[in-house]
DNA sequence: GGCAACATACCAACCAGTCTGTATGATAAC
DNA sequence: GTTATCATACAGACTGGTTGGTATGTTGCC
């Protein structure tokens, strides 16, 4: 379970920690961020983290929560939520994803969420269930505007909101990944433009695409 | 640097080690997988192992190197690499890939070179290096055909092949992320008919497409 | 007899989690 | 308003198990 106000009051050592395990376990991964580590990062000793958390796993799981749900808010918050027309909040998105993403030059640190599914899945079913949660979330996200869109520009059009929803999820999750191995987000860029001129296609030419 | 030629001539206790070593570094990742599991797996004690390896570290390399190449393989013996026409051979790669992955059922175990991305790409350079080489060399591979079918059949549509091919290696690396997360390979077989359909819409309707 | 191919025992480092201690602030008693 | 009580919030030393790697055999083949 992902909890909602889980953000407002958290006490400021507790969540140094959960932003240490954050930040090193994007990078490093699950088992190769030691509690030590997160502890020193946050500048805490080990009496303080179990304090808070009765295991690392634990931790963890706030992590994934903390975030998810910063991501989730960010999203939230975005300009193009604001778009009335459902078409133009899709692309919107793509512009916004692409904007946050920074340019190809700038390394994106990885998606937490990817980082977790890929390394816990088969060892720890608690997180693989909360990724499994995140990624649909994020693809249900995405799903509601498409079929907005598809309702009112191309309601006859031969494809599924939700399994497209699902192809955005893997590519820009794949992409982060290709992202990381090439050390470059030009791979991201990339994707996400062909992913436009896919969505151009199914929605034939009824309406402008997104800027830039 | 993947070696080529290092499939041939292996000692059985070695090519076992690696064997295990693929086998429980795809499910576990590189850290929760232990140099003790790969031994009792491969039925070989420690000394076996470090007679062969210096390290965990050269076992994941060869770990690597032999996933690619046994990958590598299976493709280059595809049927549908005897196809004349370069745009059957692209639909026929998509079908092959979804035969490979079986139905929406049965589980994939993962991709050790998405794995091996993930969760070293930060840590651990050459490993890094080598899952670049994995990933850039499969989209090359179909590059190739991409490049023919543009020239043959839609020489003036705008689209490069070289995006398109990393494109198909992030959806597909994403697809078996959100797999191993939702435990089921559905996603998977869905984003390929994505894919097909988007190719579709880059190719005109000038070619018919690949077969169920 | 010498070397490759292992087996077995062993070790030192590491690491998640525990235990005990202490500082601080709230609360209650008097 | 001062002291006793207690809980929270940590600090820091410690531990037991795990793990990558080593050192020392032993066996069989050329």
């Amino acid at each position: 379970m992902i909890t909602r106000n889980s953000i407002p009051e958290l006490p400021e050592t507790k969540r140094k920690l959960v932003d240490a395990g954050v930040t090193l376990m994007r990078a490093r991964g699950y088992n190769a961020t030691t509690v030590d580590e997160i502890c020193s990062n946050a500048g805490v000793t080990k009496g303080g983290f179990f304090h808070y958390f009765k295991s690392k796993d634990e931790l963890a799981k706030a992590a994934l929560a903390r975030f998810y749900e910063g991501k989730a808010q960010d999203f939230a918050d975005a300009p193009f939520r604001k778009l009335v027309d459902p078409l133009d909040r899709v692309f919107g998105r793509l512009d916004y994803v692409k904007k946050s993403i920074g340019g190809p030059a700038q390394l994106t640190k990885g998606c937490l969420i990817g980082v977790f599914a890929q390394e816990l899945s088969f060892t720890n079913p608690e997180l693989r269930s909360a990724c499994q949660e995140a990624l649909l979330r994020t693809a249900n996200d995405l799903e509601k505007d498409l079929v907005e869109a598809k309702a009112l520009y191309a309601p006859t059009a031969d494809f599924n909101p939700k399994k497209v929803s699902l192809f955005y999820v893997s590519f820009i999750q794949g992409g982060l990944l290709v992202a990381k191995a090439a050390e470059s987000n030009a791979v991201l860029m990339d994707n996400i433009e062909n992913f436009r001129s896919y969505l151009q296609s199914l929605f034939g030419s009824t309406k402008k695409v997104g800027k830039k």
